[in-house]
DNA sequence: GTACAGATTGAG
DNA sequence: TCAATCTGTACT
């Protein structure tokens, strides 16, 4: 994937993830899966993002970073978010990819599980996706591609009614219905 | 320096 | 339905 593919509009790139493949290289090993469920979280004007109104820490800046950028936090002192920026350079939008369908019979079924599948941990903050030589995004090969025609469900976020019903109802929240 | 809440998960 | 568990943030 290059740079342009993540520089589009969030929810467009949100939806267009799905399908895709995370590639996660572990010394010798190669772990992967396809995405089957992403969110988008829009920056200062969404309440339910770390970026809410503007808000810079050392924690979310990583979600200013151009798109392509891998933005990953802690929630509950126990699960790591994987996250990737999109838009350009001082945008403060990222996709959460919530879920992977992995090829090694496993699934990865929840934020936290994903990451603790593919060993993510802080030593990926601000990672570039584009460049990185342990983790990036590939196109499904082309046996599978026809997998991209499957159903893209919207529902509503998860874990954010803390933001209130204007924005836990916002259906930002896409997932990839399995087509066996 | 101390208090507190959270983009989750798994058990009861 | 609820506790585990810890970092960042907002207080004093």
């Amino acid at each position: 994937m290059t740079r342009g593919f993540y520089t589009k509009p969030t929810l467009e790139v949100a939806k267009k993830l799905l399908g895709k493949y995370l590639v996660r290289k572990i010394g010798k090993k190669k772990l992967s899966g396809k995405i089957i469920e992403t969110e988008a979280y829009l920056g200062p004007q969404d309440k339910a993002s770390h970026a809410y109104q503007g808000k810079v820490t050392p924690r979310n800046q990583a979600e200013y970073l151009i798109g392509g950028h891998v933005y990953i936090y802690l929630v509950y002192g126990m699960y790591w978010q994987m996250n990737i920026s999109t838009g350009k350079a001082g945008r403060l939008e990222c996709v959460l990819i919530r879920a992977l369908d992995s090829n090694l019979g496993k699934i990865a079924s929840g934020p936290g599980k994903l990451c603790r599948y593919l060993k993510l941990d802080k030593s990926f903050y601000g990672e570039d996706l584009t460049k990185s030589k342990r983790i990036w995004l590939e196109d499904p090969a082309p046996e599978q591609a026809r997998c991209r025609a499957s159903r893209v469900i919207a529902t509503k976020r998860i874990g954010i009614d803390y933001a209130g019903i204007y924005w836990s109802k916002r259906k930002w929240r896409f997932l990839l219905k399995r087509d066996f």
